[in-house]
DNA sequence: TTGAAAGCGCTAACAG
DNA sequence: CTGTTAGCGCTTTCAA
């Protein structure tokens, strides 16, 4: 098999032109009689014959393609995430590697220096610490890097596209705050990511300021099968909360997980407020609530920058940071206030209805 | 920004080698002298070089790049099977290039020949319909080609894997009609995809078969929001089944969805049977009982099959045949037989019980 | 072992 | 508009 594909010069001969016409009608960069253009094609599709992506970069030093990174292709978040890009992708022709670096520091790096073979036009990339990989702050002067979702933004050496996480964890907290709840507990997947720090510390903050209380807060990994077992093993050992706040959709899962596997139901023995917004959370007899990232305009926004970078723009380093919102619906409920307990129905808010961000007035934001 | 990278005669020179020494040292094809290849190494190192695969590639003729390409990156099958062949790519030193078609037939050849312009190892694909991209028919016989999923086995012209489509309807259906259903609906994705219309005909035949009914089949599409507005429809002018079985995961999201905006309880009023297992399944009070596809093995067979093939295997057309099971947990119950109604207790299978295949007698299989 | 040299298939001047 | 030609950065003989 593999016999040797049609070049650029078989497909001249056949055509009776030179490889130029060939190359030119191609790419279309320089117009070419129709005459022979049409004797081109005709014998460039006879050899089904496809332009070598390898001998063509080599020589305009021109790749069209671009590498992204993620830390797992089991995540729905960094999965829809690639799908949006691809589909930008292919709209500027460009083409995309993926690669996971399963949350693994190491490989992340070899990854990224593999990636950085093909002398991509540009790389996406999610990092699986909010360390920045040496390999990309090295290259970062030399190739255009957008950097998403787990980036410190104050401190990136490139452009990163985020949500406002401390925002996140505030409006998770504060309604749940105001529908009368005291004894949260915070399903984090881990605090070394500094996005889920921050989470954490937009939620605690609001909930001591309007309750007092403080919060727990659970490291439950980025394996939802594990993290269900490790949140059932601390629901065993702790009284009920009145309330779980999952800071990823992965803790989703898994607190959901933990909580049918024992039986307790939601809302009535415990609200939870979920993470992301994807088809399954609305599959349910009682639909969740959650913190609606908007994975769209993260993609978009990504890829915006990348072009832009790619176009020649040196500027600073350029930080975006997204707002997310709550989608109120029916996994969480208002607590008969002060002596919380007894009634049963679920939030008063209608189901489906969305509550903005509406801490504009929070200091320290980088726009 | 993107000043010139190095090249392997700015390493030699810094080294002090000639760029054959070089090459020598990062492909390891040859041996080097263990002075010379610490002298390279960290001129390497200095320039922070990294080897230009469009050249190696050209010049070699090797690529060590697959191209994968499936119908929807939202879809948690196809990037579940993305993530698996990722590993194995990269256990093997492999790339791995995505491209979506969007079950779009014109999109999927456009994809494919792009794919090829890279000259790849190999292509794996998912088809978005039952008839093999006119591109693969084209260079299956130039091109190390798996096919994978949505394949008419019996046709292929390439190595195939898929599971035993028929024998998952029979399993469902079979399991259905035993807990005393008559009352069925099959939710499709679309009848125009041949694994499809298997699923349907083994659950078709076997529920015929046992208890003299006809399940009736409704098409949703592969679009979990729109589905559940068509299956919320269909519920809206016909008398409530007493079972579903949703025949992907897609319609199991649509399904499910429907049902739960009809406040339609599962499984007191409807049981339903999902396809393929996630995690989100058991994250609910109501497990889903479902079919399971082996995504692992499907994923490692095409990697195994794609090996073979580029290590120049050019045997007939291989077909890989999977089994699926049915994961009982508690979406099912059992009616009351013959005067179905009142049995309001869950199936008595133990939820977690798995029930393998048992159709081994059935007639023209493939192995 | 190491080095010199010949291209891989294509693009981009440049000349016609 | 079309053709000629010089490499892009690497791998791979072939000699030394």
């Amino acid at each position: 098999m593999t016999r040797k594909r049609a070049t650029l010069t078989e497909v001249a001969k056949r055509a009776g032109v030179s490889i130029a016409t060939v190359s030119n009608v191609f790419s279309g960069r320089k117009p070419v009689n129709d005459e022979l253009k049409k004797r081109v094609e005709k014998a460039a599709k006879e050899l089904s014959f496809q332009i070598d992506r390898a001998a063509s970069q080599l020589k305009s030093g021109k790749a069209r393609v671009v590498g992204v990174l993620v830390p797992d292709l089991d995540d729905t978040f960094f999965t829809s995430l690639i799908s949006r890009i691809e589909v930008m992708a292919l709209k500027d022709s460009y083409d995309v590697i993926v690669a996971s670096s399963r949350d693994d520091k190491q490989l992340e790096e070899s990854r990224l220096q593999t990636l950085l073979g093909w002398r991509p036009s540009g790389i996406i990339a999610v990092p699986c610490s909010d360390i920045v990989p040496a390999v990309l702050a090295r290259e970062v002067a030399h190739i255009p890097t957008v950097l998403v979702d787990r980036v410190i933004t104050q401190s990136a050496v490139a452009d990163t596209v985020t949500i406002d996480n401390f925002e996140a964890g505030e409006i998770a907290g504060r309604y749940l705050v105001e529908m009368g709840h005291k004894d949260i507990v915070l399903a984090a997947s881990s605090l070394d990511i500094a996005p889920i720090r921050e989470r954490v510390r937009g939620a605690v903050s609001i909930i001591h300021k309007m309750s007092g209380r403080e919060p727990t807060a659970i490291e439950l990994g980025s394996n939802a099968e594990r993290g269900a077992e490790i949140f059932a093993h601390w629901l065993e050992r702790h009284p009920l909360p009145s309330a779980v706040f999952a800071l990823t959709n992965v803790t989703t899962l898994a607190a959901l997980t933990a909580l049918a596997r024992q039986r307790v139901d939601i809302p009535e023995q415990v609200s939870i407020i979920g993470f992301d917004d994807y088809t399954w959370m609305s599959a349910r007899k009682t639909a969740l609530t959650a913190i609606r990232q908007p994975v769209d305009e993260i993609a978009r926004l990504a890829w915006e920058r990348l072009q832009i970078r790619i176009g020649g723009d040196v500027s600073e380093p350029h930080p975006s940071i997204l707002n997310t919102s709550l989608k109120v619906r029916e996994s969480t409920r208002r607590l008969a206030d002060p002596s919380r307990g007894e009634g049963l129905k679920p939030a008063e808010e209608q189901p489906g209805e969305t509550i903005d961000n509406a801490a504009k007035e929070r200091p320290n934001r980088i726009h």
